[in-house]
DNA sequence: CAATTTAGGTTGCGAATCACTACTTATAGA
DNA sequence: TCTATAAGTAGTGATTCGCAACCTAAATTG
């Protein structure tokens, strides 16, 4: 497993890392400019001068987020070996995974900001039908919204099981609305 | 659809929006603090203090990303009923929409960042057991991967039936590795 | 081989954003 | 009335950003 160094966080962050990964994560991919980068990576972009084409970024800015997202291991950088001038990036296993999230972000995106219905549309190669809509789901597959969801204490996990009564481990709902 | 004003991106990026709704996605949620307010909002925060006290953010940063947020149909805001002071911020159906993806980079960084097992675990109310991993689906359920997945043109999506020739359909394949 | 182009940066500067603190305004409660 | 609370606004210094110019090494061209 390919670990970022584990940046420091402020402090009331600190505490919320402790027991939620967000705040980690949020500390490379939350800045302005990873999403773009990492989908001009799944979209085959492996150079510097592509990725600044591409996206019209400053070259100092690319530089550096080049530089952070290789050093928390989501790319790769490697000489090119026909061209000695040419360093590729590439998408680690680690920033592979990052799909599912972009993907979601960008059907919300499609949902509800531009309206637009996306042209070149997302399908599985397989039938070359449109993928689902990214979701939650129980562990038997039903699908969940946020009213579904609760957190427990990772000790009272398999407690559960033929036990009807009220948990203590039953930390917070989740819900709003 | 309660839309924020559709904001104006740089050349680059309004091209790739034409196709792509995550740029526009971005132009929200990728703001720093964006990601952590709306978790705090998930969490039953809804007032100005409770922001300020758990995330320990900067009041006038504050003040300008629940106003920009708001602005953008993801929070709404209402003055409170029983204490005029205060001011109520809520999800909106576009802000609850974002928990598949909230989820989804919470689990990245579970897996691949923090390496904490995320004590309070999330998990279906009705059988207390932790929901799935976010995944990418076809139509019919299987789990895809960046390999099963390409772009069509949405004028060739209803033409695939049955028909085994070559697609002049396919823009681009999603692939690196 | 010299001259030019290409790839991937680095440096310097002004503008925008951020964090921190102090101040403000409106309401609630004693 | 006096104090505390909620939700901001304003001012100041530190970072970050966008833009353009410059730099270095390797490839290409003549």
């Amino acid at each position: 497993m390919t670990h970022g160094n584990p940046t420091k966080l402020r402090e009331p962050l600190a505490e919320i890392a402790a027991c939620c990964s967000l705040p980690q994560a949020l500390e490379t991919m939350g800045e302005r400019w990873s999403f773009m980068i990492l989908r001009a990576s799944f979209n085959g972009l492996h150079h510097f001068e592509e990725f600044l084409e591409e996206l019209g970024i400053a070259r100092n800015i690319l530089s550096n987020r080049l530089t952070r997202l290789v050093e928390s291991g989501i790319l790769k950088r490697a000489p090119c070996v026909d061209d000695r001038r040419k360093i590729e990036y590439r998408l680690t296993d680690k920033g592979l995974d990052l799909l599912p999230t972009m993907i979601a972000l960008r059907q919300w995106g499609e949902k509800w900001e531009s309206g637009v219905p996306s042209n070149p549309v997302l399908v599985d190669e397989r039938d070359r039908r449109p993928i689902q809509a990214i979701s939650i789901r129980a562990h038997d597959g039903r699908v969940l919204t946020h009213h579904d969801l609760c957190w427990i204490d990772i000790a009272d996990l398999n407690a559960g099981d033929g036990d009807d009564s009220d948990h203590d481990g039953v930390v917070k709902r989740i819900a709003s609305i």
